[in-house]
RNA sequence: GGGGGGGUUCCAGAGCGGUCAAAUGGGACGGACUGUAAAUCCGUUACUUCGGUUUCGAAGGUUCGAAUCCUUCUCCCCCCA
């Protein structure tokens, strides 16, 4: 199976220009995606990418992750109602190399031909003098041509305006495919459906400059069925960096994905074939209440993402917290046994001391830790019934905790909601 | 430069001298139901020592009393030049 059948299948494709197909046909075609650096870390949004970048080396083609610390300095206008906020570049930097890193992590950059390899378009743009840029690269096209791009247009439509820093934006991005094409022979750019405006550019750039063609592929911005936005929670997004989203979590925001989601989702984030995935979907419909696709999804993701063993420990820790676990069952644990199933559940210290002499639950959660960002807000949630010590619901904000609520005489466990838990350390 | 409109609680958006911690909608969170799903229904959505306290772009002022009136500043949008 070639590259798009693949994309295909799997439900990826959103757009694909004409003749791409027979050209990725004639052998090992280099092609690129780029990843700004707007965070340190990419978050499960960016991983639609870094499963069509996966396919393309799969299908022995060379893949190209560029880092844009040069467009990450413009702000790119699409999507975005408003005129974007720039960033140091200072933090930039730090951001290129934390995501490099992490890129690393699913492409194999030595394998012959087809390695990976990965490129940072401020490398071509910071001997890049304005007066160059815009001789060069702005006079080959029209600002009309520019201005009828849809990211421009919403933006001159709406009412917040538009800077001409984002509006140099498409034209930065697709010098950046020029370029490219030019040095390194990449035919090819590819990114989510919001860059075909941004992609088109850059051929429309290499066939007024230089007579050339290239090719651009765009793949579906993930939606939940219900319509709502891809990759959030309740704490923000779901990021790949363990310190930024603990394995746990991460693995418990792909168990948590809902039946129609989980059909769509595992074709695109997992490398399973289409009868492994149509057996499981088989299964899972028999008993859904087994959630035999969440849990082969949140498992192949969390295993590539983190690892084996972090796989293993979030799958330890959702059985006991989402299980039948009794705080008397913890009681008989030893200590480390119990951190590491509380290993990506937040964490609060506070003095045994203050807990030995009894201590108000609102106080507790409210104050002397963070698990409520104010009593208010702790008290409120008490009232409605969403509060829990030790796995017992909270009664009432008279409540008080003392030495005898502590497990292991040392460890409290509380929870807003269903899943939400915290671990207070008393010591 | 001229003219007009506007900045309200997470967002959108009412309020236009007291009854406003501020309508309504959305979002978010919580509860019930379930399968840690979806749908549905219900509740909450500034802080508090529960006496009050600080909020409606900023600073002053008028008033017993202002988000609401006045002055200055500031930012945004639209039209004209």
């Amino acid at each position: 199976m070639n590259f798009v059948e693949e994309l295909r299948w799997r439900g990826m494709l959103h757009d694909i220009m004409p003749g791409t197909e027979e050209k990725l046909n004639e052998g090992v075609i280099a092609g690129y995606i780029g990843f700004d650096p707007t965070a340190d870390s990419l978050h499960v949004g960016h991983l639609t990418q870094i499963m069509t970048l996966i396919h393309f080396q799969a299908a022995g083609h060379k893949p190209y992750a560029l880092v844009g610390g040069a467009t990450g300095m413009v702000g790119d206008p699409s999507g975005k109602s408003e005129e974007r906020n720039l960033l140091s570049s200072d933090i930039l930097t730090h951001n290129q190399e934390c995501i490099k890193r992490q890129l690393e992590k699913f492409l194999d950059f030595d394998c012959g031909a087809n390695s990976a390899e990965m490129v940072n378009n401020y490398d071509w743009f910071k001997q890049f003098s304005f007066l160059d840029f815009i001789r060069d690269v702005g006079k080959h096209l029209t600002v009309n041509y520019m201005m009828a791009k849809d990211s421009v247009r919403r933006r001159l439509e709406g009412d917040t305006g538009m800077s001409f820093t984002e509006f140099s934006y498409q034209l930065v991005q697709g010098y950046d495919f020029y370029y490219l094409w030019k040095h390194k022979g990449c035919f090819l750019q590819m990114g989510g459906s919001d860059q075909w405006g941004n992609i088109v550019t850059g051929t429309e750039l290499i066939r007024r400059k230089d007579g050339g063609t290239a090719f651009a592929l765009t793949t579906q911005l993930i939606k939940k069925a219900d319509g709502t936005k891809f990759g959030k929670t309740e704490s923000g997004a779901v990021w790949l960096d363990p310190a930024r989203t603990s394995p746990y979590k991460f693995y418990q925001f792909w168990l948590n994905t809902s039946d129609a989601d989980a059909k769509t989702w595992i074709r695109i984030f997992t490398l399973k074939t289409k009868e492994e995935i149509e057996a499981l979907e088989v299964e899972h419909d028999q008993a859904p209440h087994l959630r035999v696709l969440q849990k082969a999804l949140a498992k192949d993701i969390t295993i590539r993402v983190h690892s084996e063993a972090e796989y293993e420990t979030a799958v330890k820790s959702s059985e006991f917290l989402f299980g039948n676990g009794s705080v008397e069952f913890l009681n008989g644990m030893a200590e480390n046994d119990l951190l590491e199933i509380f290993d990506g559940v937040e964490h609060f210290q506070v003095a045994k001391a203050e807990v030995g002499n009894g201590i108000n639950v609102v106080d507790l959660l409210g104050e002397r830790t963070r698990v409520f960002p104010s009593k208010s807000e702790a008290k409120k949630m008490i009232q409605g019934g969403g509060v829990s010590i030790n796995k017992a619901k909270v009664g009432a904000i008279e409540d008080t905790i003392n030495a005898d609520y502590l497990i292991n005489d040392k460890f409290i466990v509380a929870q807003k909601g269903k899943k939400n838990y915290y671990l207070i350390i008393a010591e």
